[in-house]
Parts: C-alpha cells; structure tokens; sequence
RNA sequence: GCCCAGGUAGCUCAGGGGUAGAGCACAUCCUUGGUAAGGAUGAGGUCGCGGGUUCAAUUCCCGCCCUGGGCUCCA
C-alpha cells in the first residue's frame, strides 16, 4: 500500500499504482467526476498518473484557475483535430492558452474564412460527443520526429529537433489523433463543452515577419455555460465603451481617409484635451518645470546627429524644399537639447527641467493604427530633465510621485509598472548602467510600489520605468514613462561646468506622465464610457425650458453661468420636457437644468444629474457656487 | 508592411446585374407640453476610389485607399 498527503494536510492510503483519478474515486464519485488533473509534489499530471508512497497529490477541477487552463489546453487540442479532420491538408504547428481562451496556429492553403470557422465548432461539438479518451504516450524524440515527418507535419518535427537529443517526448491522443504537447489534459474530450471560436488572423511562425504566414484560429473556453455567457456579455459591454463608437455619438472627434493617423477634433472632444492639457500645465509649473514650444519640421542635419535620420529614417515624414531636405519631427528631445545649450549651464542650474506639449508625427505601418490609441501624429505632454548622475534618483522618485498623483486625479488607481533594463545593443558604459539601474530600482523600492522586470528591454540609450493602464478590453497601455539617456546629450553637444570648472556632459530623462494626449483620451472615454466627472465633462450642464415663456430666463440664466466659467448650453427646442432630458441624458451631460414658470418667478433651476437623480430646486447663485466647489475638487 | 473581414443617407444598418430602402437625427408646420421619444409633412445618396466584363455594375472581376480584428513593429 502507498500513503499519499492531501492538501488539507490528511493522509489517504492507496493500492500500489494507484492512479490520481483511482485517488479521486477513493475520495468520492463526485470528485471523480469533477477532476481533471492533478498536482503531484508541485507539479501538474494528468489523471492517469500513477503516484508513488508519499507523494502529496492536490486534485485539480474546473473550479481552479489551473482547471480551467488544462480545458483551455484541452479545447485547443480538440480544435486543431477538427481542424485536421477537416482540411487532412493543413499542417498543425502551436496552440497555446492565452488569457480568456486560447489559440492554435495552422499551416494550410488557404486562409480559412468565417464559414470554415462554423464548421470546425460544430466539428469540435461532434469530436466532443464521441467522448473519446485523452492518452499520454512517452515517445523516443528521433523516433517522434519521424513520426510527425512521416504524417507531413514539418512544423511538428521542427519544435520536437528543438527538444535535446535523448529526451523522451510526450504525445496526447485523442481517437485517431495526436499531438506533440507537454500536458495535462483532461481525461476525455466530453469534459469539453462550454467554448466558442472567436476570429480568424494571420500570425508568422515563430513570430517572425520574415517566416511564412500561418492561419490563426482564436477560441474562447470555460468552465459551465454561464461562465461562457458572462464572457460574451462582458466582450458586448466592453465594445459599448470604445471610444471610437463613443467619439461618434458623443461628437468628439473623427478620424478621415485623407489623413490617416491624424485626429480631427470636434469642439466637444477638444474641451477635453483642454482639460486634460491646462491640469498637466498647472501640475508641471507646481513641479518646477518649465514650458517651451520647438518647431516642428526640422533640418535633416539635426537628425543626422541624433542618430534618428540613420535609424528610424523609415518612420520619419520628410519633406524637402531648396535643396534641404527636413523631417517632421517624430520626437521632441534633439529640439529640447538645442533649448538648453543656447546658454552656457552651470551645475547650480541643474536639474533643469523643460517641458512641452509636443506634436509627434511617426509613420507608423498602417496595420498598426488603431483609434486614438496608436496615431501618426500624436501630443506628448513631453519634457526632458537635464542633470548629473547623482540627481538621477531624487528626480525619478520625484516624478514616480507625480505620475500617482496625476493618474488618480483622473481617476486610475490601476497602474501596471515595468522597469526595463541594458539591452544587448547599448550604449555607455557599464558602470554607467550599474548606477542608473540601481537608481532606478531604489526610487521604485522607496516609494513600495511593486513592479515586474522586462530584463533586456531598456532603450539602447539608457534603462527606463514604464506606466501602463488598461483599455476597456483589458488591453494594456503604456502611458507614463521615464528613461534615462547616455547617449543623446553627448552627441547634440549639451554641457554645463561643474563645481571644478571643467565642462560635464549633463544625463538627460525623458520623461511623460500621459504619454500622448491623444492616447490617454481615448483610455479617459472607456474608463468613463464617456460618462466624464463633472470637471472632465466637454458640456458640464445643459439648461431646458418648459415652454417658450421661460427663454429668455433660460438664455441669461445659461449667460450667467457661462460667466462664471461653466461649460453651459441651453436647449429651447419646441419640444416636450422629456424628449430634451432624454436626449441630455445620453449625451452625458452631467446636469440638466429645468426652469418653468415656478422656477422663473422665484429665479431658480430644477436640477436633475445625469444618473436621473432628482436634486431639487436651487437658487441661481447656489447652484454656480455648487459648481465651482466640483471643478476645485475634481468630482 | 502581412493575413482575414468590411466601406450603401449625418448615425445605426437592410438590400442586391435594370441608376436604392428603414429607424434615428435634420428641416417645415401643428402642438406650449413639468423630468428618458407628441403629431404631420419634407429634404438627404456619383452605393470608398480607379479600371475591366456586360446592352446595363452600387451589385460580378482586378487594383488601390481607408476602417475593423489579429500578426510584426512601437525610438
């Protein structure tokens, strides 16, 4: 007999190779039905696996996280079979889990279209009811090679040639089918119910551009019915919020064919931007920044010496006129430089801090714009410090501060921080890179935030911090940012004199809290679903009259607070009262004003918000005052 | 840039080899109505752009542009 340890600490007793799914029905049929895998001293297994005296064995249902991976797993298996089943021609390649669901990439012929995507689900659904068996079989590598080589899957062979020579390999079969795959899987394909294909894309083999394109089926797998449901529903409210959609009903801005990547802003988005710029303007002043303006299409010489005409020439918009040749400037700090050195600095001067709404234009790929999300020209509320290495961490926790600052005040508490380090291909020295590396480090350790490490992935110039948010679809951003820079300073000419009178060459930050303008927007309209606090909102109240007998009373009321400094509009359409609260209401306006002879006679406003709260009647004055104390506190 | 899917009225969308349709929005008139749609009438379109096939193309074919979903990229 062997002894095997739950997870709540007791012991089972077993027969000698006893099975985790033997363990599972020892335990009770319901969990015997429910298992799906196991972990065994820390590691997944399939059911099958036979445990040894001593082992501590945790089942693993559909209710862990890891459960639903495995069905995830399971799912793309079933897939690439019905696949398989379906085209004998198409070649399967890798189909990993991914967040939400999974993917699995094929080789075929021919793209698959929408109309093969049903059929495979329904071949998947039927696959699924023939309740076949999953199996582990341990194979010899060369031999496993051989096999695949023989059916004609050459991308197969091609990831088993990766395995070491000597290593035995692990296949899962399912009926006639098999795959080359590390598992667990679930026992059998019945265990596979809840799932959906979702889209069809192309995807490069290994994730290269330059390898041949291969088909990409994504699918979504989970646990019950209800949980698929949540799912779709959550994906339907989440394209409610987009803010492409939003920018249309809510007349914000528009994109046009004539100027792809461009935005258009209509008067209503632009109020925002507004907002959005004055609070990053006073935020700066109060930080000891300073703003400056730079042109925008400079000569290609500056260019040349910053190393972009070399290195990102193909992303630069150029234009030419009496033999010079310009680019458009696709960022700010060559120009920046050129602010600092028209003095001579000293070290008392530093850090100096110059700051700018800068306009960016990139000549991104077209298949990679994306809303206001990725443009080809784009505001970053840009500026660059200008200091000594031993300033580098004072200013970095200074800044870190600020971000958190800004980021809540818009109503994020939700930041993902990443610190990349020296990449392969660098500049500067290491020791250099030892200190701003660690002081990078030290101003994220002193401030406890928590953060995750993308090793290698540091500008070739110098390490940097990145702050991302979340989209509505849970796509990430990178907004903030802060990179130290070795390199740019040196080879633009940027001095100052240090204590000792010799010239220093300054470090340089670069460094954003919003990213681009353009950008946060876009992420402000989702996180809001246009819903905008009252200080953000384009129009913050709209003032409707009853009748025609209170126009005039609703157009000085609506003077009134214009002059106060309120974004207010009025509607005196001949329409009912509810059509126009109506038409406010989805609008967003967060209140709307009602004034009928009551309210005229006694000068006051019916005030209704945007959630259909009624709040009562209020003198003028009151109101205004009311409004004030919401823009100073940012509600 | 690559793969797939789209582009019809201001918006959301239907249609389909014989020069187009709905709802909302808009305009005019009636109505002056107290918190999520009062009524009537009307105006609106080179069906993304350019070629081809055809007696005839918005519809079929080819190319291009843009948008969307992915891939790659993102200093």
């Amino acid at each position: 007999m062997i002894t095997v340890r739950l997870p709540d600490g007791s012991d089972r007793t077993l027969p000698p190779a006893s099975t985790a799914m033997d363990l599972a029905a020892a335990i009770g049929p319901g969990l015997a039905r429910a298992a799906l895998a196991a972990r065994v001293n820390g590691r997944l297994v399939d059911l099958s696996h036979v445990l040894h005296d001593g082992d501590e064995v945790a089942l693993i249902t559909d209710k862990s996280e890891e459960g639903l991976e495995i069905i995830r797993h399971s799912t793309a298996h079933l897939l690439a079979m019905a696949v398989q089943e379906l085209f004998p021609k198409s070649q399967v390649t890798i189909g990993p889990v991914i967040e939400d669901g999974f993917y699995y990439d094929f080789a075929f012929e021919r793209p698959f279209t929408p109309e093969d995507l049903q059929k495979i689900e329904a071949k998947m659904k039927e696959i699924a009811r023939r309740k076949l068996d999953i199996h582990r079989e341990e194979w010899d590598r060369d031999e496993a090679i051989a096999h695949f080589e023989r059916l004609g899957e050459s991308y197969k062979a091609k990831l088993i040639a990766r395995i070491p020579e000597g290593e035995t390999v692990s296949l899962y079969r399912q009926g006639e089918w098999s795959d080359l795959c590390r598992g667990p899987h679930v026992p059998n394909t019945a265990k596979l119910k809840h799932f959906k294909l979702m889209k069809v894309a192309g995807a490069y083999w290994e994730g290269k551009a330059e390898n041949e394109q291969l088909q990409r089926i994504y699918g979504t797998a989970w646990a019950s019915k209800e949980e698929l449901k949540i799912y779709l529903h959550r994906l339907e409210e989440a394209e409610k919020r987009d803010h492409r959609k939003l920018a249309k009903t809510l007349d914000l801005f528009h994109l046009q064919e004539e100027a792809p990547g461009m935005v258009f802003w209509h008067p209503r988005g632009w109020s925002i931007w507004q907002s959005v710029e004055q609070e990053i303007r006073q935020v700066m002043r109060e930080h000891g920044y300073q703003e400056i303006r730079t042109p925008q299409v400079v000569d290609r010489k500056l260019w040349e010496r910053s190393g972009h005409w070399g290195k990102f020439r193909q992303e630069m918009f150029t234009t030419n006129t009496e033999n010079r040749d310009y680019a458009i400037k696709p960022m700010n700090c060559p120009c920046h430089i050129q602010v600092f050195n028209q003095t001579l600095h000293s070290y008392r001067d530093l850090p100096l801090r110059l700051a700018e709404f800068g306009s960016c234009h990139r000549n991104e790929p077209s298949g990679t714009l994306h809303g206001l999300m990725r443009l080809r020209n784009f505001v970053q509320d840009d500026a660059h410090i200008f200091c000594t290495g031993e300033q580098i961490q004072d200013e970095v926790c200074n800044f870190i501060d600020l971000t958190y600052e800004v980021y809540r005040r818009f109503g994020f508490e939700d930041v993902i921080i990443f610190l990349s380090d020296r990449p392969d291909n660098r500049v500067g020295t290491d020791e250099q890179w030892d200190k701003a590396e660690a002081a990078l480090h030290q101003a994220l350790k002193s401030k406890d935030i928590s953060y995750g490490l993308n090793p290698g992935e540091g500008a070739f110039y110098g390490p940097k911090i990145e702050f991302s948010l979340k989209d509505c679809l849970g796509r990430v951003w990178q907004c903030g940012t802060i990179q130290v820079d070795f390199s740019m300073p040196g080879k633009l000419g940027a001095e100052y004199v240090a204590e000792d009178s010799s010239r220093q060459t300054p470090v340089m930050l670069h460094r954003a809290i919003l990213g681009s303008l353009e950008r946060f927007i876009g992420i402000l309209i989702e996180h809001y679903e246009g819903k905008f606090p009252f200080w953000l909102a384009p129009v913050q109240v709209v003032m409707c009259n009853i009748t025609d007998a209170q126009a005039e009373y609703v157009t000085e009321i609506t003077d009134r607070m214009r002059k106060a400094g309120i974004r207010a509009e009025m509607d005196l359409r001949n329409e009912k009262v509810g059509y126009k609260v109506r038409a406010h209401t989805l609008s967003r306006v967060p209140y709307i004003l009602v004034a009928g002879e009551r309210e005229k006679e006694n000068g006051t406003v019916a005030v209704r918000s945007r959630s259909g709260e009624d709040l009562g009647t209020f003198a003028i004055d009151a109101w205004i005052e009311k409004m004030h104390e919401m823009m100073a506190n940012y509600e």
